[in-house]
RNA sequence: CGGGCUAUGGCGCAGUCUGGUAGCGCGUCCGUCUGGGGGACGGAAGGUCGCAGGUUCGAACCCUGCUAGCCCGACCA
């Protein structure tokens, strides 16, 4: 993409209404606008990151066997009143009359349309197991929505739904989910840490949070340091193998995790003391299983190996990817702006060329473009024409990872600059160089992709 | 939902107390000189001052009502 043919608003000073950094950086890199409290439209650039968040959670979820469908954001009040939860609910439920003075909701979460779609077409043992999921708008009414997208009432969320003959199957489902977690966040760069969490009005006895630590994290967390040591790593996973998986949700799980909700101070101090932390998180995703709470109430049941019916075990399971957003800048960034972790960037490289207009300058410039498109890489190129100083400031706010510059001098000797926004150091070496490096920084990021 | 506050050009703000031609900085557009971390100079566009009513010869400013948004708290993925 050239920088003057895209869309790209970005503010240089801070706009009042954000108070923390996500939300500030969000807005003065053109990411998003707000539309309405809590509601926001997605600018270009927010929404290429936003897909890129979500191409991945697609991916893994293909991986773990889970399988895509999309549920309607408008839902009738009936299926909820059958689970009982459209009294439950509150508030928060954002309720609709539609002519014909029908009662409607915008959708918080969907295990009552999910079950409706089980129970309608689903009635032998031998369908199962079965996951279903999808990516899809939600609303809550939040009595005071704050922090931009990370507590906004319109929300993009995961949500997904395993179906299972038995509480132990439905178990491993849960080991499972939570195994495609910890691949989906390291994939974005986060260290997501599950902790024993609260179910709330999803119910259930079995649940995690993943939360990613941050000073302005809404949950207060209290942990065992060791657990900010483990990583998923590329570890080979068979999410078939119950043993494994269970093995992954032992090895995660196992030392002391919790936020403020289900702490137990008692327990804490069984910590040693030089390894109890006491910090805030950002909670990114939940995993429930809550047996047969819905499955009873809405009639799921199968047929099992006997011939009897019997209500299926279920368990959901939600990934906030809006907020993913927000999470992964408060986890990356500095004072000149955001540092994209390149499993997200909305663009994998940044060309500047110093001087536009000078003719070995947009050559070079030009050359590195159809290079790094060529590679199957997507580069944004400032072609403005403006001071080097103003393209500097705009590649640092929005974050691309990776930035190559482009100036005369330089080229005199036949080299560029290529530039880790991370680090800031930055190197001089040919353009030919600076592109099969780039190409190799993303050679894994791209794989892990495909594979999915 | 309690408490506090705000609303003036795309963004940040002054002007309101004391009514009298709507301003500043940044950004945007045009031009010239520049050119390795938001440069200089010259020109220009852009605002029914949140909405409705009232007081007044005259309202961004005073009065009444409403709406929207922000912050703290409780709540929450």
């Amino acid at each position: 993409m050239r920088l003057t043919r895209y869309f790209l608003p970005v503010l240089k000073e801070n706009p009042s209404e954000a108070q923390i950094v996500s939300h500030r950086l969000m807005l003065r890199a053109g990411m998003i606008k707000q539309a309405s409290s809590g509601i926001y439209s997605w600018l270009p650039l927010g929404f290429k990151v936003l897909r890129k968040i979500e191409d991945i959670v697609h991916e893994e979820q293909a991986r773990a066997g889970h399988i895509a469908i999309q549920m309607p954001t408008i839902q009738s009040a009936d299926l909820w009143r059958e689970s009982g939860r459209y009294d439950d609910y509150g508030e928060e439920m954002l309720r609709i009359k539609d002519r014909h003075g029908r009662d409607m909701l915008f959708t918080p979460t969907a295990e009552e349309l999910v079950t409706d779609i089980f129970r309608a077409h689903v009635s032998s043992y031998k369908d199962l197991p079965l996951t279903l999921y999808q990516i899809q708008w939600k609303f809550r009414d939040e009595i005071r929505p704050r922090f931009g997208i990370m507590r906004g009432r319109e929300f993009y969320m995961k949500d997904g739904y395993n179906f299972d003959i038995s509480k132990e199957a439905a178990l491993h489902a849960y080991n499972r989910h939570l195994v495609s977690y910890l691949r989906t966040y390291e994939r974005m760069g986060l260290q997501a840490i599950p902790m024993r969490a609260d179910s709330g009005p999803i119910g259930g006895d079995n649940t995690h949070e993943f939360l990613v630590l941050a000073e302005t994290g809404e949950s207060e967390v209290f942990y065992d340091s060791a657990v900010t040591d483990l990583r998923f790593g590329d570890r080979e996973i068979d999410y078939a193998d119950v043993a494994q998986c269970a093995g992954v949700l032992e090895e995660f799980t196992s030392r002391y995790a919790r936020t403020d909700e289900t702490h137990d101070e008692a327990l804490f101090n069984g910590v040693p003391e030089e390894r109890r932390r006491v910090a805030r998180g950002i909670e990114v995703g939940q995993i429930f299983y809550f047996g047969t709470k819905y499955s009873e109430a809405m009639g799921a049941t199968v047929q099992n190996a006997d011939g009897k019916p019997v209500p299926v075990h279920m368990g959901s399971h939600g990934i906030g990817v809006s907020r993913l957003l927000g999470a992964i800048i408060e986890a990356n960034h500095d004072d000149n702006g955001i540092i994209w972790p390149e499993g997200v960037t909305p663009f994998h490289c940044g060309i500047i060329n110093l001087k536009q207009g000078d003719e070995a300058a947009d050559g070079a410039c030009e050359a590195l473009y159809s290079a790094l498109t060529a590679a199957g890489l997507e580069p944004l190129y400032d072609d403005r024409k403006e001071r080097a100083g103003g393209k500097f400031a705009t590649m640092d706010l929005i974050g691309l990872p990776w930035r190559i510059t482009v100036g005369p001098r330089g080229l005199k000797n036949g080299v560029v600059e290529l530039t880790s926004r991370r680090t800031g150091i930055s190197e001089e070496m040919t353009p030919e160089a600076a592109v099969a490096r780039v190409v190799e920084i993303y050679v894994p990021h791209l794989a892990a992709g495909r594979a999915g």
